[in-house]
DNA sequence: GATGAATGAGTGTTCATTCAT
DNA sequence: AATGAATGAACACTCATTCAT
């Protein structure tokens, strides 16, 4: 099946590695020190073919962005479908980002260094894509605080921002500083760190 | 009294002057798009002079991220200076942000944007800048643990990742959205906001 | 034949193309002057191929450079490899300059105006070529000198610069005039004037 | 005198100084690279200033173009004046070079290095000052070959260049190396086998 | 005379993109 | 599909020159 160059599959892989090698490099460059010949030598291609599987180099980013805000999606999908408390719900969304980071570090990258902060190219459909994920987070938000499970002292809206604020931040750090997670051990205890001191804060009498 | 082109005062105003431009064309088009001709125009001058004022591209951003840093350490100076509650020095440090983003939004804006994620040009020196403002606030967290202020059982790094986090997730949304502060009310609400969910937690046994 | 623009030919007659265009132009208004569009366009082709083909316009002088000295201690190598009088040598040496001169004038004139004098740039690299042709007609010199067919009385050093002074000043004049060998004839009693005055002197008793 | 700064003498220095800066700075970096700045800065003085006492970098460069053949012409003027032989004529040319080498090395470094071999720039007026002086030169030989106590076989124009050629070929030398005469001693040596060898030759019948 | 702030033409270089092969 | 030669828009930066003070 691979011999075959004229399959669907042997496209889609070769897409697959150019995709990855653009966010190998943009994540060690950035955007736009990203050279459309630096992503190919990686690719191990010319870069001509580059234009041939993806149009342009904004295209190229947009295919990650769409990567990126897909996955999200899918999960925020089963996130919000089925029956869940809050805690079980958090809990999804904070797994799903420490998972990716784990899985594909390149691509978590490029989001927190490249496309959640790139106020210069924000156009309005772009900005959609954030609005509509701290939308939903929002609901869930005032879902629980609906059932009574969260207080209702704080904006739903506020409680966004916190919440993935401090996930986005600790991912960050992590992404700065180009540290790794080190085994499972050290994933759930972050987990259940970021967890808790959301659900019970950081004061020590919410410990006891 | 202004008139005089070779005082001192005169020289700070134009420099401010550029400082200013810069910061905006930055936030609006990021910092590779910002051309040094739009600095020049949007400061009035031609863009030869921004060089007789500022070496080069670089050194305007570095002059940009040296005015972030530098008042940022000031107040952690003080932060750490004095003796105080937690409560009160977290809440200096997120007043500090607010304030800063009321009275500088552009300045607090590149730095969310391009200082905070450039992880391009992330060189060890200026690494050095991020990784001493966590230790420093670090010290604080480990240091209201060690008073029984602050729950143990979260290592006072990720205390730092999650408080620093959710501050700067907050910021960062303004900044990406745009939005304005509105009014001192707004802030202290915000402010209460963060401070309470990071001391008592969202859930809602924290607000009784 | 030449059709195929990725044979190994078409590359070097591409290359030697824009050489040419960079020695002629750089002749024609200096190094300084000459811009890479004048050389671009001098070779009929857009300015960014000269990048493609020379990384700048530091590296296409070297390469200007590099063709005159490989040229030079080639003829060299020559000079001294095989017994010969101290006549036949110098003789070689002036042919191999008039030669050069009737064959690549852009070549010699860029020495002669660019290379030779440009005391700015003159890194200790660069000097070291010219102390090493130096060092080779002294040698040649000094070799005359101990068979007996040199005065001793000059050191070898000075008869170096007197010889290689009287060529270059011969060669400059013609280049600055823009003065053309007319034919094989003029060509040989140039050399003859130069070679017989070093030789046997301008004085009339010496040519009895 | 020298205290009232309006009079003739105080614009004469300071001319003097600029100008000495300028051959200075040129030397060291060579026409195009040397700025105005840093000729100001090597004078002592701010750069507007230059503009005060030489109209701009062009007539800075005139300026010391007119500073060599005014000093070469006159030189040429007392050597053709008086009744002389061809020896103590060229005597007198290489021992002016020699000379002015050692009183003003700057100003003959900027002759060899910029002026002499700017072909870029050579107007014809400014061809005109070599063409004048290889004009004179070469009467000097004829004028010795008519009475016969230069060799006929050569053409006077061809003695002229052998002669210059060498001499400016010693110069060149010293001044690319970056040599300083030692003592007079070495200046006569010099002055001897400069004149020796063009009169007498290099062979070693020559000197018996 | 003296200063240096201000101007802007000029140019080397990069790199996304196209397209002939 | 694949290559890489060819193009040229775009931009940072330099520096001679002017001129208000």
């Amino acid at each position: 099946m691979l011999q075959d160059p004229h399959s669907m599959d042997h496209k889609k892989e070769k897409q697959a590695a150019i995709f990855e090698a653009a966010c190998s490099v943009i994540r060690e460059k950035g955007f736009h020190q990203a050279r459309i010949v630096d992503i190919a030598r990686h690719a191990g291609i010319s870069y001509g073919l580059v234009y041939h599987y993806f149009g342009s180099k904004a295209d190229l980013f947009d295919a990650i962005s769409k990567e990126w805000w897909d996955g999200l999606y899918a999960m925020m999908d089963q996130c919000e479908s089925q029956p869940a408390s809050i805690d079980d719900r958090l809990a999804m969304i904070v797994n799903y980002f420490l998972d990716l980071y784990e899985r594909r570090p390149n691509l978590v990258h490029v989001f927190i260094a490249e496309i959640s902060r790139s106020t210069a190219n924000l156009t309005p459909a772009r900005l959609e894509f954030f609005t509509r994920f701290f939308d939903r987070t929002e609901r869930i938000m005032a879902g629980a605080q609906d059932l009574g499970t969260l207080r209702k002292d704080v904006k739903p809206r506020y409680l966004t921002y916190i919440f993935l604020g401090a996930l986005e931040g600790f991912i960050s750090t992590m992404v700065m500083g180009e540290q790794l997670l080190k085994g499972r051990e050290q994933r759930k205890r972050i987990a259940r760190g970021i967890l808790d001191v959301f659900f019970y804060g950081a004061s020590a009498s919410g410990q006891d």
